[in-house]
DNA sequence: AACAGATACCTGCTCGAACAGGTAAGTGCC
DNA sequence: GGCACTTACCTGTTCGAGCAGGTATCTGTT
């Protein structure tokens, strides 16, 4: 774990300086800034967790689609993770050289590959639905079913205001210009 | 940006359902699935807007110290950022590259060098401070300044969760044998 | 002074994320 | 059939993040 060295440290704080981080960035956007450093430590916690299982960060979203929804080609799982088809092409390969996943050519397109779980993997599945829940456990410790909901449901308004931001600015964001071409060598 | 396909896309959904990839995942931990939405769009965003100016994640914190507190050490950005030594290493190598920050020996100790921002460097600062208030903009629409605070209160919260999970686990998180040694070839 | 231990930094590796470019296969149109 | 165009997938690259290991250098103790 990368921040050991404070572990122990600050537990008086209520809720303000957990890590301290905080230069004029926090100033310029608190919640930006308080986004940044809970999304850092749920990423690393729920990393841990699945680290224990044999899966890495990202594969394991694969893995629930597939025990969910059963063999899909790439494109789909791409789709459905909003994710990249390259990091996809990778993934996958990891994910078959580590045994938890298998591919077979699909019938209808010579261009596309089924995905689809193996034996192996589905030992995993309760594993790894019992790392979620581990996780919501630490993440919501301490509140009420109502300050759950009212916390999901500011999480969900804020990303849903990302999410319009995207679809207002045409999603290719090349908008609003001002600071000339970045000089990057 | 990836997921430009589905923009424009599912504009009334007022808060459910905004990415549409909710597994079994979703049912096991709402509001770690929400929290891990919302720092990709975040993450994204924040790349986006710190792309036009020529630094990536995660350098742009690094720069803002330095422009705050003057030259530090590595291992003072390593503690300022709560980040790992070997990834300060490599970024401060390709800020060094890029001209933002300058290495000097540092005069009292010979293991460490003092990192300082370029004169070049400055130039940037208000754009990537104005940046950070666009992300700020973007993520808190809509929201008057009670719910603005209430959200920060409840994203501090959920992150002090976390912080206190750590510090009770021992920070070294081997806790919890149950599930033998993962099967990682 | 000599030693052990901590500290500061570097390098090697794996992984996800994102961008750019390339190939094969499917599809629509003439 | 021949053509452009899209789609599905792969590869190469850079970057942050994290782990493991190595080398100087400092510091406290004896």
């Amino acid at each position: 774990m990368t921040q050991s060295p404070k572990a122990g440290k600050d537990p008086a704080g209520s809720a303000q300086g957990a890590s301290v981080p905080l230069p004029a960035a926090a100033a310029g956007g608190p919640i930006s800034h308080a986004i940044f450093r809970l999304a850092r430590l749920h990423r690393m916690y729920a990393g841990q967790l699945l680290r224990r299982i044999g899966l890495h960060p990202g594969q394991e979203l694969v893995m629930m689609h597939l025990w969910e929804l059963g063999p899909r080609r790439q494109t789909d799982l791409v789709r459905l993770l909003d994710s990249d088809a390259a990091t996809m092409t990778r993934t996958v390969q990891r994910l078959e050289q580590a045994g938890f996943v298998r591919r077979r050519p699909d019938p209808t397109d010579k261009r596309a590959s089924l995905i689809e779980p193996t034996a192996a993997s589905h030992a995993l599945r309760r594993e790894v639905e019992q790392s979620w829940s581990t996780l919501e456990d630490l993440v919501t410790s301490g509140l009420t079913p109502d300050e759950r909901a009212e916390a999901l449901h500011t999480l969900e308004r804020l990303e849903h205001n990302l999410v319009e931001a995207a679809a207002d600015s045409g999603c290719e964001g090349t908008e609003e210009p001002q600071s000339g071409g970045s000089a990057r060598p």
